[in-house]
DNA sequence: CTGAAAGCGCTAACAT
DNA sequence: ATGTTAGCGCTTTCAG
């Protein structure tokens, strides 16, 4: 039997809830009990568990994650930063971490960067205060303050879509140099040589393009053109990227997007142009967004897996969060895949008579 | 000057941190200043203001918002309830409100229901226990249980994204309902007599096409056809409807979707088979994203402005937080457009012949 | 403009 | 299996 509990919850700063000690009060208990019954359920005996949960039922008790963070030093909240919502190529990725952390009882906390490490930097201190359990990145390009105030926190870090040398701490990614370099040899081998690139200025995707050009440089081919639109990637820009590429039409091109949206945009003015893809154009995107096996002609793309990502991520946080110190350092490149699909179908004439 | 301090941060719980305490003593003031120059600064002499600042970048400070939340008994936390993230439709709305709520120095906890009235009861659960200030939920159908829980905490609460008579505090939204209606009446008087629809199991969409079904019975027509899919809109979903549409070619098909996506598929079918828009079918959409204009041809809609609910959700819950009990309740029709484009545009040879 | 005292509601640590 | 004690780090309240 607890002994009788001083009178609680009476000064004016109370928030007039119910709690612990007012169930353990009315379930004949110690606060603590309470506490074991929402956190330890397995350590406290059946009619206790039965007792107490019944006191919660009838008062409507919700517990303060609040104050048992402040005791416990245990949030249960992961902070997710994001450059954007609105660029449906992380959808699948935060939907994935959330529903994975979730499943845990883990909470996400969210942050967009708007793609700016400075805002970013900021984000971070922000988030900090809150003492999350983890924090999840996208990408890995970071102010040098930002590494060394998550380093010093030691909250586990995961980076994710990208790839580096020296991660914070874990990495769950792909190398996009690798992607613009295999994309790279693998259209040169299918025989395409007229190359235009139509990206937008998002720091990953820049780097894609960059290293698809040195590729090309290394076989002795420059690109004929290159497109940089600002802002998020849409239908519109590759539309108009095709309206300006309509002159370099003498010979079959092969157009570079560095999104799945920019290449269905280009599809689309071709369609609307009367324009044969892969005939006379042919396209790339990516990210193997849900629509691009089925724009018409079907895009060729390079297939990330979002939600394995997202997945990884969380189950790499939660093993750590578990206490698992002794697991290896995770440093994950989850890879990608080049899809080839009819934007990109050798025809009868063969590209490879331009040589 | 304040009195020596007790020596604190001893204890085996401690997060060995740089707390207020070691703040204060630094720079020879009380705790509570320290607390002053992060959360009022303007209540502070210049000269402490300078120096308490100075400890903190020194030290490397960082602030405790758990603790500060226990004890003032806010969290600076907005809690969102999204259905899902993959959703683009929903996209424009939570960013908006991530980046209206930043500004005001509110952060966003992450809350996913997958479309499900009783997840969402379980995550409000969840969710409460962490003492938002405010929570934004998406849509106005909740369990019964959930609405009793968020009305008896008092705290603000914004539907979005649909209407209802009885809000559980401010919402924010549009009519469903309405939209069908109006968008039977609007085809019905550019002459279309036949129609088909295509649309996804999604609760709020289901209910516009029961509207727009209504209507149209109110002028004695019966939509020839109706395909429901499965799970989130998807391009390739479109195209398979279309392809079951077509026997129906002998007359003209208005066919009205759910959604934009749902629509493009059509649309991306009709171009496949070379079937002329708005010629033989013609298509209307939902949503105006960012795309629909530029599909082709370029795609009818009906236009809901996402970023402005979100913005404006944060800034009646900004409003309610600043203590403005005064302002009136908040129950706002932000309305919607219906967008002609091309994709119903009448041709020479008139619908209204069909009838 | 600044400070002392007293909690906020919970749980770690240590009993029993 | 349950209880006692003592905080977690901050801010409210009340004084000066």
């Amino acid at each position: 039997m607890p002994k009788p509990q001083k009178p609680r919850n009476v000064s004016a700063r109370s928030t007039q809830g119910v709690t612990v000690f007012e169930v353990a009060r009315l379930a004949g208990v110690a606060p603590i009990t309470v506490s074991r019954v929402l956190n330890e359920p397995g350590k406290v005996k059946e009619a206790t568990l039965l007792r107490v949960r019944q006191v919660i039922e009838e008062t409507g008790y919700v517990r303060n994650q609040i104050a048992g963070s402040l005791a416990s030093n245990r949030t249960r909240l992961v902070a997710v930063i994001v450059p954007v919502l609105t660029n449906p190529i992380f959808s699948d990725t935060y939907q994935a971490i959330a529903t994975w952390l979730a499943k845990a009882d883990y909470q996400v906390l969210l942050g967009i960067s708007g793609y700016h490490a400075e805002q970013e930097e900021e984000l971070i201190d922000v988030v900090l205060s809150r003492r999350p359990d983890g924090i999840i990145l996208t990408g890995t390009i970071h102010t040098e303050l930002s590494r060394r105030r998550l380093q010093s926190t030691g909250i586990p870090v995961v980076e994710t879509w990208d790839m580096t040398e020296e991660p914070i701490d874990m990495l769950i990614g792909f190398s996009h140099e690798e992607i613009g370099r295999r994309e790279a040899q693998h259209l040169l081998a299918k025989g395409y040589r007229d190359f235009a690139i139509v990206e937008v200025d998002d720091p990953r995707g820049h780097r894609r393009s960059e290293s698809f050009i040195r590729e090309l440089a290394l076989h002795g081919i420059a690109p004929r053109h290159r497109q940089t639109f600002h802002g998020l990637p849409a239908l519109s820009q590759g539309r108009a990227a095709l309206l300006t590429l309509l002159p370099l039409r003498q010979r079959p091109l092969m157009i570079v997007c560095s999104s799945d949206t920019l290449a269905h945009g280009v599809l689309t003015e071709a369609a609307c142009q009367g324009i044969n893809v892969p005939g006379e154009f042919a396209v790339m995107g990516f990210g193997d967004m849900n629509f691009a096996a089925f724009t018409f002609p079907s895009l060729s793309t390079v297939r990330i897996d979002g939600a394995g990502i997202g997945r990884r991520a969380a189950a790499a946080l939660l093993e750590r969060l578990k206490g698992n110190t002794t697991s290896p350092p995770v440093m994950m490149d989850v890879g990608f895949t080049l899809v080839d699909r009819d934007s990109t179908a050798l025809l009868a004439n063969p590209w490879t008579s331009t040589e």
